[in-house]
RNA sequence: GGCGCGUUGGUCAAUCGGCUAAGACGCCUCCCUUUCACGGAGGAAUGACGGGUUCGACUCCCGUACGUGCUACCA
């Protein structure tokens, strides 16, 4: 009888979501999607200090932009409710007991500069160890080393006391790993961490346990760095007698610097010029806003598709994957050991490809906003035109804009820019004529404008070339865009002999 | 320092013992284009090091080095 799966994503609404984040969500989901399972999103906020409001509503806007909505959650709710650990706190406090009344933990009412001053008394050296373990244990205010009564009275007294797990001496403890095999730890070295903190919120060791039990996890994927205190976290299963219902874990590589070395951060990202969270993030308490990804202009297919790539690929070496496709070809196995850099250039690339093959009258939508921003509104019919001509040219959203700006704005071009050392009479001479000419031209399309153009060169002994580039300045501002033609026929027949005017005078 | 995890071009990476080591991003050259881009054709650039095992090792094993993570009443 297999059971179910169902799988989840915990974050801490303390800030951002971090591209990192989203990425363990993604394959949180494919995971699921794929085995007919349960997504659940569950907010592990028991650290009050850390608090952030509007963390929790930014995270699940972040997974709503990306397409990754959860089938459980604080907001949609579900069968195991709530979804708040905050909200599950009297549940911990339960388990926490039974632990310490089964002798797998304990009581500490070490305060916090007992605790700093035994750490200073064992760092004699480099080499020794400051845990609070069995062998430091011995020597701390706990209910292992007082008596019952004096345990009793403290606790009758209101002091404030820790719940720690008993860390059994002298064990191997082996797990497995989805994507790293099978890992081995000295219980002799995996500290008594504290389960219960003096507040009665549970720590992140105690909860993650007690709420995938719960809530019939199967699956657990989370960052690599959470692989040190997975021995606690077996430890856990097995005292609280749950062992053959704990997940398969699978501790997902880290997301790196692009330059130097370390995680991927927040401050990586302000430093290197890209965003490192999904989307625009505003810390109420800093008063500062983060860039996000679909702010800079990706589109979220794009966002989801280059994470997918981050650390998995199919070993096809197809790279633009659709969700649906992602679910299908999606392999805890291929998963890869080891951290990748974070390449923004790549990033780039890829909402490139997307914008590329999204339809132009899927992309004007997407694209107007840009438009609306600086005064503009164009109908569909003259934004379609504008987007077929531009499009390839457009990696970020907001290029459409930076690329199409002067087919609604005439540019601000300084005529001595056009009249540099290669004008002459002639060229002058020339774009008078024509104007002339194009005041009475009837049939304004781009060949017909470029015919126009080249009959009227010999008479001034020119050739097209001589004239293109100052043409192009005249009604673009720059040495770019698409023909100028085209450009001219888009504009249409005033507004593109008032650039010609303006410039030659 | 200790413990865990990792290590193929600058970056992402394929390879599950036969390699003259894919592909992509980026970079360079040329073509196309009298602009920019797209597109096309090329190019430079890779197995950390040392030992094994094997007919044969990038692939397996062991060391070393390096990187990275953890080492909180944060997650």
């Amino acid at each position: 009888m297999s059971k179910k799966v169902r799988v989840r994503f915990a974050p801490s609404p303390t800030g951002g979501l971090h591209l990192g984040g989203v990425r363990t969500v993604l394959y949180n989901y494919l995971f699921a999607r794929a085995n007919g399972g349960d997504f659940v999103l569950r907010i592990e906020d028991t650290d009050q200090t850390r608090f952030v409001p509007g963390a929790e509503e930014y995270i699940m806007d972040c997974l709503k932009w990306c397409g990754l909505n959860p089938d459980e959650s604080p907001v949609v709710g579900g069968p195991y409710a709530p979804y708040r650990q905050s909200e599950r706190k009297a549940m911990y406090r339960e388990y926490a007991m039974q632990l310490v009344g089964q002798g797998n933990a304990y009581l500490a009412f070490d305060t916090t500069e007992e605790l700093e001053e035994m750490r200073r008394e064992l760092k004699v050296d480099e080499h020794s160890s400051v845990q609070y373990d069995h062998r430091t244990r011995k020597r701390m205010r706990n209910s292992l080393t007082l008596s019952a009564d004096e345990v009793n009275d403290l606790v009758n007294a209101g002091t404030p006391y820790v719940i720690r797990i008993k860390v059994p001496e002298n064990q191997t403890i082996v797990f497995t790993d989805m994507i790293r095999g099978n890992i081995t730890f000295d219980s002799n070295l995996v500290d008594d961490k504290v389960l219960l903190k003096a507040d009665g919120m549970p720590t992140y060791h105690l909860a993650v346990v007690v709420d995938d039990y719960l809530m019939k996890i199967t699956h657990a994927f989370r960052g690599e760095e959470w692989l040190p205190s997975a021995p606690v976290h077996l430890l856990l299963w097995e005292y609280l007698g749950w062992i053959a219902d704990m997940p398969q874990w699978a501790h997902l590589p880290l997301i790196l610097k692009p330059d130097g070395n370390g995680k991927l951060s927040k401050r990586d990202g302000d430093r290197l010029g890209f965003p490192v969270f999904a989307m625009n993030w505003h810390d109420p308490n800093k008063n500062e806003t983060t860039g996000g990804f679909r702010e800079m202009g990706f589109m979220p297919q794009a966002f989801v598709n280059m994470l997918a790539l981050l650390g998995w690929n199919d070993g096809s070496g197809q790279e633009i994957f659709s969700m649906d496709e992602l679910i299908s070809r999606f392999q805890i196995s291929r998963i890869h050991k080891g951290g990748a850099k974070f390449d923004f250039e790549k990033a780039k690339w890829f909402n490139n490809q997307y914008i590329q093959q999204t339809a132009d009258e899927t992309l004007v939508a997407l694209v107007r906003p840009y438009f609306l921003e600086k005064g503009h509104n164009p109908s569909d019919a003259m934004l379609l035109k504008v987007i077929a001509l531009i499009k390839d040219r457009c990696t970020l959203l907001p290029d459409f804009w930076a690329q199409g700006s002067f087919f609604f704005e005439a540019p601000e071009t300084d005529p001595t820019v056009v009249k540099d050392a290669k004008w002459n009479e002639n060229k002058q001479m020339f774009f008078e004529t024509w104007l002339t000419k194009l005041n009475e031209h009837a049939d304004w399309t781009d060949i017909a404008l470029e015919q126009s153009a080249t009959d009227n060169l010999a008479a001034f002994g020119l050739k097209k070339g001589d004239i293109m580039l100052p043409l192009r300045i005249m009604l673009v501002g720059g040495k770019f865009g698409p023909g100028v033609f085209h450009i001219a026929e888009l504009i249409g027949k005033e507004e593109t002999m008032n650039r010609i005017k303006k410039v030659i005078g």
